[in-house]
DNA sequence: CCTTGACCTTGCGGTTACGGGAAGGTTTAC
DNA sequence: GTAAACCTTCCCGTAACCGCAAGGTCAAGG
């Protein structure tokens, strides 16, 4: 099959796809004499094993490191793991970030009246170091 | 005063400063007669004022419209109370995102044994389509 | 046979918000 | 006198692609 049904299958673009390819996260595809990439079921596996991983949040470098775990047939589970706990982790922390931020803008929407004057306590919250809360 | 000292009092690196400038979101420096950039106190004020909208996530962009709204004396609090409550809506669908792809991650990470041996929960997941959780 | 449209190829530029580092001028302190 | 600690500009690199352009290929219709 040709790039465009790769992609459509594997849940990626058809410039993911080459760029994956480009930065050798995967192998170069087959070409056909026409010098169209050609692919076959377990290549579209390998790209869906990387769509997927993308969507939980990995970054390539992650999904480089899960994919060699995935072709190791002796690779050892705990290792995968680790990666997932780890990146776990960093999404917790991000979570905490956002919703302390999300929390100061609620604040500072709330004791801003949201009219047509001048006065508003988000600006002065911003322009004031007084209103750290985060 | 200089830029470092500039920057220590805002909140910013000198970097930051110097791209705030060329990118125009600030008006350039004064410069000395050596070339050095020279700060007032209003100065240092619009750099913190952007360092505290930056910190609570808004984007330079955004940060722009801010601070037009904060040099406007006739300006109206309810378009920078929208700029936030946008803002924080933002957040809200972040951090959602974020926990649903970390609820699949502990799942995952639950699932698999996480020993010396091969079989793993996570790769599976990752590489069949039926792990659609997301 | 020709053309049209839908593919495919490569390559280059743009995105966000800076950080790093080079090459060089200035100022300050010892 | 010189070394450290500033400052300047300029250019490259980051992550993970997307968009566009110029051009080759392929299948269908008139």
């Amino acid at each position: 099959m040709n790039i465009s049904e790769a992609a459509c299958r594997s849940g990626l673009s058809a410039k993911t796809i080459r760029y994956y390819e480009e930065i050798e996260i995967i192998a170069p595809a087959v070409r056909g004499q026409n010098g169209y990439r050609q692919y076959d079921a377990k290549a579209v596996e390998e790209l869906h094993f990387l769509a997927r991983a993308r969507d939980v949040g990995f970054d390539l470098h992650e999904c480089r490191q899960l994919l060699e775990l995935q072709r190791d047939r002796s690779r050892q589970s705990r290792h995968a793991q680790k990666l997932v706990l780890e990146k776990s982790q960093q999404l917790q922390t991000r979570v905490e970030k956002l919703v302390s931020m999300q929390q100061v803008l609620q604040d500072m929407a709330s004791r801003c009246r949201g009219d047509e004057g001048p006065d508003c306590a988000i600006l002065e919250d911003l322009a004031c170091s007084s209103g750290e809360r985060l």
